[in-house]
DNA sequence: TCTTACATTATAATGTTTATAATTAGTGTA
DNA sequence: TACACTAATTATAAACATTATAATGTAAGA
């Protein structure tokens, strides 16, 4: 499975016209095999062994090429550092108000509001659900 | 309106035995009165004019004291710096699988899932709605 | 293999946020 | 109202994450 998730995102480089490089091999293998959400420097530290040359700023520029492509996400709480995820499947629903179209919506991160609900109510949360509700790109068409 | 939110968050200072301070009243009217959610150093810039002396530490520490006592969210987005909203109304439900109580659950924050959900969609947003689901801690309780 | 454009490295710079120590000022009490 | 006590403010420096720069190295197609 993790190496299914790695040969995609490789793929999805590919595809993108970015460049396979042994550090950025390393990088996305490392973010896919952690649970952890670990923040740049994490990376840095924790490939350190097999790359002792490798910058930190090489972390962050292809943090910032995967976040492009889509492969990752940056989760920012109120820490000092951002943590950085593979994308997952999560996703939810947005839907048109006029047609009902329903349209699926990729978002890694609403674990903090449940986070947060637990703290302050107590509950023992256990699920959410989420939906949006709009006008599609073809009803805000037909408007004119 | 913003005369009564700024008195009522006067009183929430009183209560929990935080000083009232010149400082801190503008710092609070500026949160309340803005529309915007600024950052720490925009409020510091606002309020030259008025504390020509006032250091940038000052409003750091302030925001934090707002954020411990509630009156105050801090917002971080991707950008370098955090923002801080003064806390609203706007509440979810948060329900409980066993019992169906609703409690009242305040989160400032889903407005940046909006915004994304019209970037990677083309809809055109209007609202959204969002449940969590678990276990009220009287049915924790009467599990044991 | 060769070439070229892109990636990496090392370093310095930027910008936000926090820590420190000395001064100042709220607030309850006499 | 004046006093005393404690907390808040100021000015400064430091810490920290992140980004920019320029030189060097390397992936990948011709």
């Amino acid at each position: 499975m993790a190496e299914e998730k790695l040969h995609g995102a490789i793929e999805a480089m590919k595809s993108s016209g970015v460049r396979i490089t042994p550090q950025r091999h390393a990088i996305l293998e490392h973010l896919i095999q952690s649970m952890a959400h670990p923040t740049a420097d994490e990376i840095y530290k924790s490939l350190e062994g097999k790359f002792p040359n490798m910058s930190v700023a090489t972390v962050y520029n292809n943090l910032r090429v995967f976040k492009e492509i889509g492969l990752v996400k940056e989760l920012t709480y109120g820490d000092s550092s951002s943590r950085f995820d593979c994308v997952t499947t999560d996703h939810y629903h947005i839907i048109c108000d006029e047609c009902g179209k329903i349209v699926d919506f990729h978002y890694p991160g609403l674990d903090e509001v449940e986070t947060l609900a637990e703290q302050v109510t107590g509950f023992k949360v256990g699920d959410h659900r989420m939906e949006i509700y709009g006008s599609c790109p073809e009803c805000q068409k037909n408007k004119h």
